[in-house]
DNA sequence: TTAATTTCTTAATCTAGATTAAGAGTTTTT
DNA sequence: AAAAACTCTTAATCTAGATTAAGAAATTAA
């Protein structure tokens, strides 16, 4: 098992010592998950975080007319999770499916709790990612509310330019909150090129 | 100067000693803003996390038509600041506006990071609160690819009941990502009572 | 390989919410 | 207290994007 990505990414923001990384790779289970198998099921209690090491995994939620809508995607190097439920340990509404195959490294809660109290380096590198997260959402939440979808749509393929050609049209739809006959039409129109 | 507000507020995720109280709230700096008037300019470098003793503030961004939107209340009890500033120490896009005379303790970027590393807890504690921020974003985010403006009303109304009757009916209208004049009509059809 | 399923496209029609405009309240300024 | 400046409402018209439908392409399954 290789264990350089994580390590890597997590070296961008807190400096380990060998004995922690060790410790910290002994928490991580290893899983490998069929395309268009789910990660985690809503109505479920999210139990882990989840590091994508290859493939590619999204979040969706199912609203009460059937219709889905992508809360995020986490291609490789990305760390996805559902954050309500797993934070307040109560049952989703959030499923996170594979793309394609898709292979994670998953920490578990009470591993990541017990990793704060071990080496609170780790309480900062999760702030830092927190942050991030944030920061993110709240530029699409913005976005969301200022731009039109054309406009919505270049901004996803600056945000995920490796998915804009391997997952299916209508999961960009989703994510950029337009149907997918919509932004067919957008693409026939403006986006000849991409 | 009252501090039992802060207090209360950081002891719901963290237990702090007398003297670890005493030298977080030597580090606040109380201001006091006029109705109307801006805390934070777009174009500046936010270097202030701020909480709110009493009063009500608004984030908010402008879009390239002049359009207000706004990200973010924050009443009583409740912490603001531009993130994507802060943590990146650029100029932002955000807006920091009083609605009314309002009351803050700001804690600056630079105490805060000296703060993480003296008292560790509050790493913890800005990571809890940046966290429960993160999911609210989250769902505000699914609400508005899922719900319609209506319910986006009802939704508005149990975040932020102190400030239905309190705020202007247009800034309500640029916090759900509609225009005045259809809010107006949606209360005048579905919403009498409100 | 063929059939079945899923995805993508095109096109006609429809609608939630935007735009424009103008009058009525309300608050703020002088 | 009058004037100016906002804020809210109502109503007519308009439009970005939804819905419906149906055929074409591409994947997946048998």
């Amino acid at each position: 098992m290789d264990h350089s990505g994580i390590l890597k990414n997590i070296s961008k923001h807190i400096s380990l010592t060998k004995a922690e990384c060790d410790h910290f790779i002994s928490l991580l289970e290893f899983k490998k998950i069929p395309a268009k198998q789910l990660l985690l099921n809503a109505g479920e209690i999210c139990k882990h975080s989840s590091y994508v090491i290859s493939g590619c995994l999204r979040g969706y939620m199912v609203d009460k007319d059937g219709f889905e809508h992508v809360l995020n995607f986490a291609p490789q190097d990305w760390w996805i999770g559902d954050m309500q439920s797993m934070i307040n340990q109560v049952p989703g509404n959030l499923n996170i499916e594979a793309l394609f195959e898709t292979e994670v490294l998953m920490l578990s809660k009470e591993h990541q709790e017990n990793l704060y109290l071990k080496i609170p380096k780790f309480e900062r590198f999760f702030r830092i990612i927190t942050e991030k997260s944030l920061i993110a959402y709240q530029q699409r939440l913005m976005d969301n509310l200022s731009l039109t979808a054309h406009d919505r749509y270049l901004k996803f393929c600056s945000t995920y330019p490796t998915l804009i050609n391997t997952i299916p049209q209508k999961q960009i739809a989703a994510y950029i909150g337009v149907t997918p006959e919509f932004l067919s039409k957008l693409k026939a129109k403006y986006l000849k090129e991409h």
